[in-house]
DNA sequence: CTCAGCATGTAATTCGTTACATGATTCA
DNA sequence: TGAATCATGTAACGAATTACATGCTGAG
């Protein structure tokens, strides 16, 4: 459960809530989760029993009380524990290359349709991701922004830019009279 | 769940039993799914319900039966008709990518060794994909071999290749004498 | 007064994995 | 004799999602 150590990467720069978690992984776009509290407060109350992180519970009149969590020394450990390990390799899912490995079944101008469409979602998509690296690359609130990081996001994004560029390719290719075949 | 529509593309060349499948799925390096068994032969009896598929059941002695599955004409529709959809969005997951979001919490001697490591393991994988596609490319038999199919697997292995040339030059870059910061 | 936001959680469901169960055959 | 392949499945578990439940506050 990877989930658990983005949380203590999270925590690293500063206490938060469960809410707060919550939020970050909503909001942000690298995060490959949906931020739903199910998991966050499972994976919190799971990080608290392995004493990798502590809660200061502050009472508040007729509100829910605030707990905000904090890495111990122990969860600063796992954390950078974790930092050292080899990671898994990347998996870059695409539907649309799956649809494509059968496209001969359906008509070319069938294929160029529905990558029409795919184009127009996807270069929203990286516009917003442009947009979102944009806006955070000066502050240092959401994640690292050490230089290693800053080329992490880069080139994450650069993966969507590169997918989109052979999207239109292939678009373009297709909405050419057909020669072969 | 997008590995019934995927079922139906592999049929879409042929009839196969569920353990044949299974045989595609685990062989294959473009289908994101383990081949196990329990998804594969649940799909099997959902499709057959949806009355997408047909099986022939064929005896033998002291063995347990071939359950031989076909596209029925609906399901070769059902297949059309997704293969006509606009797909979501791809997901590029790099645990990599993650843990670097957090590499100032680490020296960066440690952080090059992570990605010694990873760039090791990464080019056996390229290597692997590589002798993939080149073994698949000139044969029909796995997945189709459509000129938008053969493009879209390039394109995929290309992606991994990509991604391995920034992690070379990333760990490249880590290991000079720092002059910054 | 309603809707968004704060703040905690639970429940139901889907999707996916590994491991297990059974039993025959073939090849080293 | 023992491992791999054929061929069907079940069980246990983990990871992730959406929807639900509760209740207060502040802004329009």
């Amino acid at each position: 459960m990877l989930i658990k150590q983005v949380i203590l990467g999270l925590l690293s720069a500063g206490s938060l809530t469960g809410y707060d978690l919550k939020k970050r992984f909503s909001n942000s776009l690298m995060l490959p989760w949906s931020g739903n509290s199910n998991q966050i407060y499972k994976a919190l109350l799971e990080l608290h029993e392995q004493g990798l992180v502590t809660l200061e519970e502050q009472q508040q009149a007729n509100k829910p009380p605030r707990k905000l969590y904090s890495l111990t020394p122990k969860g600063h450990q796992a954390l950078r524990d974790w930092l050292q390990s080899t990671p898994e390799l990347p998996q870059f899912q695409s539907p649309l290359l799956l649809q494509l490995l059968w496209a001969d079944q359906v008509e070319r101008s069938a294929s160029r349709d529905v990558l029409d469409k795919y184009e127009a979602e996807l270069s929203e998509h990286v516009a917003m991701l442009r947009e979102y690296v944009r806006r955070q690359a000066p502050s240092t609130s959401a994640v690292g922004e050490h230089s290693i990081a800053v080329s992490a996001m880069q080139h994450w994004i650069t993966l969507y830019e590169f997918h989109l560029d052979w999207v239109r390719r292939l678009r373009d290719v297709l909405s050419l009279p057909k020669e072969d075949e």
